[in-house]
Parts: C-alpha cells; sequence; structure tokens
DNA sequence: ATATAAATGGGAATAGTTTGCATTTGTCCT
DNA sequence: AGGACAAATGCAAACTATTCCCATTTATAT
C-alpha cells in the first residue's frame, strides 16, 4: 500500500530517489528532525548518510514541500509536512511530546493584523507549552 | 533616567552586577540574540565575556524573567523580556526585520483547547512571516 | 573587614548543521 | 539498451551557536 512519490517528485524538478522516497513516507507519520529521520530510516533497512538527509530536507523547504518548526526547549529543529490540513502543536514541557491540533484562530485574525501593521501575511505558527494528559496523570 | 535594577535582581535571588543590568537595560529595547547582546554592550563600553553573556540569560530565563523566541529563518536563538505586556511577532521574511504586535486571540480559546486537549497550557507563541511595509515598498 | 557563595573570563568542548570534493545514480535522448 | 549529463550521495572536514570547566574576581551578609 506504499505509494510511491515518483510523479509528485518530477513535477518538483527533483529525481526520484530511494532516500529521498524514505524521507518523505517518514514525515507522513510525524514531523521530526533530521537526527530522528537519520535512526528511523536506519533502522528500516535505508542506507543514507546524514548530508543526505539534510541535503533532501533543504530541498524540500526549497521547493515548499516541508517548513520547519522549531520548540524552545529543543536545540534542533523539526521538519514538518506541509500539506493542506495545516497544523500547530502542543508542547508538553515535562516530557516533550508534541501533538498536533488542528484549531486555528489565527487565519480569522489575519487580516486585521495584516492591515493594521501593512504587512502582507505568507504563514504563521502557532504552538501552546504545557503539561500532556500523560505527565499530569502521573504526578498525582 | 536610568533605572537600577538592583532590589528587582535580589527579588529574585540574583546579584546585582554591573552586567547583569547591562543585559537587562539592552533587553528592554528589544529581542536580541546572545550574539546581539554581545555587540551592542560591548560597543556601549561595557566589558564583558560571551559566556557571560549566555550565563546571565539562562539565569534570567531559570527565573522566569526573559522567555525564548525562536524564528525558522534564524539559527540563533531571541531572548525577550517577559513583561506583562505580553508580545508576539511580524516577522519580515525579506529583511528580517521583528516587529512586536500586541493582538492575542490565543487567551480566547486557549480553555478550548486544553479542555478539548486534557492539556494544561502554561504559554503560548504566535508568529506571523510575510513581508514588512518597508520591503512591499522596495519592490514597487 | 572578612567569609562565602555567586558571578565572571577565557578557552576548550560539544551539538547540530553545512560544505567540498570525488563518486554514483536517475533521467533524458537516441 | 547505451551513453551523456546534471543531480544526488557519502565521507570527512569545517563551521556556528552554545555549553562547560576551572581559576580568579566580585557582591552581599555578617
Amino acid at each position: 500500500m506504499k505509494t510511491c512519490h515518483k510523479d509528485f517528485f518530477q513535477d518538483h524538478g527533483l529525481k526520484n530517489t530511494p532516500s529521498r522516497d524514505a524521507v518523505f513516507h517518514a514525515l507522513e507519520t510525524e514531523l521530526m528532525t533530521a537526527d530522528k529521520l537519520y535512526q528511523t530510516l536506519t533502522e528500516q533497512g535505508h542506507s543514507l548518510s546524514f548530508s543526505t538527509v539534510y541535503r533532501i530536507l533543504e530541498k524540500f523547504l526549497e521547493k515548499n514541500i516541508v517548513e520547519v518548526v522549531k520548540f524552545h526547549n529543543e536545540a534542533s529543529v523539526y521538519y514538518q509536512l506541509k500539506n493542506h490540513d495545516h497544523h500547530h502543536q502542543l508542547v508538553c514541557t515535562t516530557c516533550h511530546h508534541i501533538e498536533n491540533i488542528e484549531e486555528c484562530p489565527l487565519e480569522s485574525i489575519e487580516h486585521a493584523v495584516a492591515d493594521k501593521h501593512q504587512f502582507i501575511i505568507e504563514s504563521h505558527q502557532m504552538i501552546f507549552y504545557g503539561i500532556c494528559k500523560h505527565c499530569q496523570e502521573k504526578n498525582t
């Protein structure tokens, strides 16, 4: 049931390579750091180097296939697929678990903000930090 | 007209040192990276080392005096004073200018999000990326 | 004035990411 | 299928932002 992204890549002017395909697949499951991607793919039996991971992500950024998400409490950068159901995050400050949420009140105020500040808004990010359900239960 | 933060620091269990005071003053004008702080203070005639800047910021974070802000397009971390008129940002993807905004629709939905996801929200961040007025005018 | 813990300077260490260069691979054309 | 060419890759070295270590200095309480 594994979809191939050949056409998708070629539409973006990218060659369809095994590593590229694997990175894309992995990101379909969740947002990840470069390191996590490398670990995950290596465990799955793919052979690729660290710089390849970074270079693939660089291309994906350039082609607007992924976007960067940075959290306060983590040194490294996360990459998230830029698909159409756009996401924001809940980040647990205790266990660092990241949960995607669909809520987004920003679109409704974007117009007002853009207007007031004469700013053309291209994208936005919204992150809530706090304590997840699981960590709340542990501390009871 | 320069306020001294002696009592403020002591209330937080921090010694009142010249470097500490200078970092605080600098952050009162705008959010900055460690590097920018170092440059700014050095130019102003203060003598302090890089590690001091980082350590002061570390203490400020610990005491909840500052908070971290990370932008997609910049490698280093920004520090912003955590005062009571809380801020979010407009970041220009062209000139990298950062503008603070007061708008914040998040508080009104925090309760709903917290409820739905059983998450205790401690803080949030919101950033809009786009093109600032100045850059729009330049490209006409 | 003194004792003490906290703060600092300077440099070395670390982590994450980027780059250079030689080799390999995918795609396009015949 | 075969070959040409640009794009992609691997590996190691380089780079940048940040942290750590240790010896010295400074602010505060007594």
